[in-house]
RNA sequence: GCCCACGUAGCUCAGUCGGUAGAGCACAUCCUUGGUAAGGAUGAGGUCACCAGUUCGAUCCUGGUCGUGGGCUCCA
């Protein structure tokens, strides 16, 4: 054995050290003291390790600082544990199960006959400050596999032993953290010691499944979130409160958008006067931009006889999230998607080759039952209405007409302001049509893809049950991702509806169809849209784009007229002529989030003109009406 | 559907250790005619989510239902 072995540094300098040299003894020398406090593990040959690691081999090492991704997420997973420790020092009798780092902190599932609550948060944070301030060190240790197998049951661990006897036959022995008598089961690495965290805060408690498998039993999950710096954590913690502030559901009451009644059913929005008139100026745009695409404008009904639906695949693979209602005897399932109508359209005369492709697009507003624990706000709704299009085209269209729908995608998040990532999901457990048909149906979704030079990540399993899919999730202000625009491309439906056209060669062939959506459920996007320009919609999109103001009542004559101006010109305006001081005025107007206040006072009455005020507080000074119509009509054509 | 928490005026929230409730904003009326984020006075508003139970008496305690919030599972 080498007595020596040779350590390459980051900066590609090689070094000599003793068999078996700490790596984080190697780490600290190399690094000023003050960076090396930092360091919350190392890298050996690309593999994280803890500080503590001893090198027996020659090595490249490098140090994983906090500051990185990954080195928070190692503190956080640490936090995790240390949260742990503390839970079963408060609780004795707490089984613990896994508690990994996410994207904003960690958590860590527990299971426990009290259920905690948010003063139990309080004590559980108090413990593990003083655990953070006894700086005590995580001690590595591999053990064999029957050796941790018995030391979890002794301990009546049950989870950790069913998560032992789960891994792999081939993996022999398994690594354990021990800090402060407290072991836990863990891949590892960890920070050096419990000294280094220090900016951390508990969230919340929820119930997890165990496994995440809803056959299994419900845990106690406690998140919370940790950084390097309380810096750090204070930003984030005002970050959150700022969600908050932006939550759709509270600027549609606010802005008087929507409501969802108790009275009337959860899950069910009711549009008030200005949130109608936003989803109509979108909805204008949808049409105008499908029939400049090629797409024809249908109109299916809500209802449509069972037996269709079982022809369909939906009465077996869809019906718990169906509607069903009777008439005259007859059973009639509420429409959860809008292909069905669509098909008839196909099938009402034959096709030829000629026709094809044929776009159906549809503003169809959908029932679906969703279970009463997944309803939120506008994103999850029980009824809902898709811009949604039906393609059927030959096999060979396939392609460019996947590529337009994932150009015309990208056009529409380039207007509405949103960044997005692109998914391909693959075919399901429960599915419907022939491996060949899947198969074929994915690639023609990939190949489109890599056609367009789109980056993309798979999801397996993850596709519709009658065929697989690309999913376009959005991304708002705050950086969370929806679900909106989805591209699936199906084989099966028109084969059990057996369309058909005529080829060149004067046989009947089997179109493709693609059932896709631009935005998605118009709900889902109108509430995204909302938090995304924290209701300060752009001009275009406002359902008020001008607020009249005037300064006392004998302005009023010259509002009235400067209102009917503005209306003829297509410009939305309101006239705000109340008794009340200008200052109230342009307050109630600047908390609607107004885009134009326009001031009218004696000046205003004397030019002939109009005082324009900006939402963000800038005057433009006194304008003509038809300079204040221009500068409106140029905004809006660029969508701005 | 599951776990936990919550449900008081249009909104944000107090409050009642069980004796049917209050503030601010909003709303109405009056005064004020005021130039870019709140002028003043007065007033009206609530079966304390709903249904049972316990109690002399329930908004408060217990149970159920509905709904909401945070999660899990699911998903446009």
């Amino acid at each position: 054995m080498a007595e020596r072995i040779q350590i390459t540094l980051p900066d590609g300098k090689q070094v000599l050290h003793p068999f078996g040299a700490v790596v984080g003894k190697i780490v600290a020398d190399t690094d000023d003291t003050a960076k090396f406090r930092s360091t919350v593990a190392a890298k050996v040959n690309g593999v994280p390790v803890d500080l503590s690691y001893r090198l027996t081999a020659d090595a490249v090492v490098g140090p994983i600082d906090v500051a990185t991704p990954e080195g928070l997420s190692i503190l956080r997973h640490s936090m995790s544990h240390v949260m742990a420790q503390a839970v079963q020092d408060c609780f004795p009798g707490v089984q613990v199960s896994i508690g990994p780092s996410i994207e904003d902190g960690f958590y860590y599932d527990f299971d426990y006959a009290e259920t905690f609550t948010p003063q139990d948060l309080e004590k559980i944070e108090e413990r593990m400050r003083q655990i953070a301030a006894a700086d005590i060190p995580f001690e590595r240790r591999e053990v064999s596999r029957a050796e941790a197998l018995a030391l979890f049951q002794e301990k009546g661990e049950t989870y950790k032993v069913e998560l032992i006897n789960d891994l792999p036959s081939d993996v022999q022995t398994v690594s354990l953290y021990t800090e402060d008598g407290y072991v836990d089961l863990c891949r590892g690495p960890h920070i050096p010691s419990t000294g280094m965290i220090r900016a951390f805060k508990l969230l919340s408690v929820a119930g997890a499944y165990w496994r995440g498998d809803e056959r299994n039993k419900m845990l106690q999950r406690i998140y919370g979130t940790g950084f390097a710096t309380q810096e750090a954590l204070d930003d984030h913690l005002r970050i959150l409160e700022e969600a908050r502030k932006r939550d759709h559901r509270r600027l549609g009451r606010e802005l008087d958008l929507f409501q969802i009644n108790e009275e009337a059913g959860a899950g069910l929005v009711i549009w008030h006067p200005k949130g109608a008139l936003l989803r109509t100026i979108i909805e204008d745009w949808e049409r105008k931009e499908h029939l400049k695409r090629g797409y024809d404008i249908v109109i299916g009904p809500q209802i449509l006889k069972a037996e269709l639906w079982k022809r369909s695949g939906h009465f077996d693979h869809y019906r718990d999230h169906m509607y069903f209602t009777e008439v005259d005897e007859q059973s009639y399932g509420i429409k959860p998607m809008n292909c069905l109508a669509h098909m008839l359209i196909y099938k009402s005369k034959i096709r030829s080759y000629r026709d094809l492709p044929l776009r159906y697009f549809e503003l169809g507003t959908v029932h679906r039952h969703e279970k009463a624990g997944v309803l939120h706000g506008l994103p999850r709704v029980r009824q809902f209405t898709q811009d949604d299009a039906h393609i059927l085209c030959t096999p060979g269209q396939l392609n460019g007409e996947i590529r337009a729908i994932a150009d015309f995608v990208g056009y529409a998040m380039g207007i509405f302001g949103f960044e997005y990532e692109v998914e391909l999901s693959t075919r399901p457990e429960h599915s419907i049509g022939s491996d060949e048909d899947w198969e074929l149906a994915t690639r023609a979704l990939e190949g489109a893809l890599k056609d367009n030079g789109m980056a993309y990540e798979v999801n397996e399993g993850d596709g519709a049950f009658y065929g697989p899919k690309i999913d376009f999730k959005l991304k708002d202000a705050l950086k969370r991702k929806w679900q909106c625009a989805t591209i699936q491309c199906d084989f099966t439906l028109p084969e059990r509806f057996e369309l058909s056209y005529i080829g060149e060669d004067g046989e009947k062939h089997r179109p493709v169809m693609l059932h896709r959506v631009i935005l998605g459920s118009i709900e889902r996007f109108i509430g995204v849209l909302i938090e995304q320009h924290t209701g300060a919609f752009p001009l275009w999109l406002s359902p008020v784009q001008a607020v009249l103001v005037t300064v006392t009542e004998k302005h009023i004559p010259w509002g009235e007229e400067v209102r009917k101006r503005l209306l003829d010109a297509d410009i939305r305006v309101e006239g705000d002529f109340r008794n009340e001081k200008l200052g109230y005025k342009i307050r109630e107007a600047q908390m609607q989030k107004t885009p134009y206040m326009l001031v009218i006072g004696d000046r205003e009455v004397t030019s002939g003109q109009v005082s324009p005020r900006q939402r963000d507080g800038k005057n433009l000074g006194s304008i003509d009406v038809e300079a204040f119509i221009a500068l409106v009509r140029e905004r809006c054509a660029q969508y701005r």
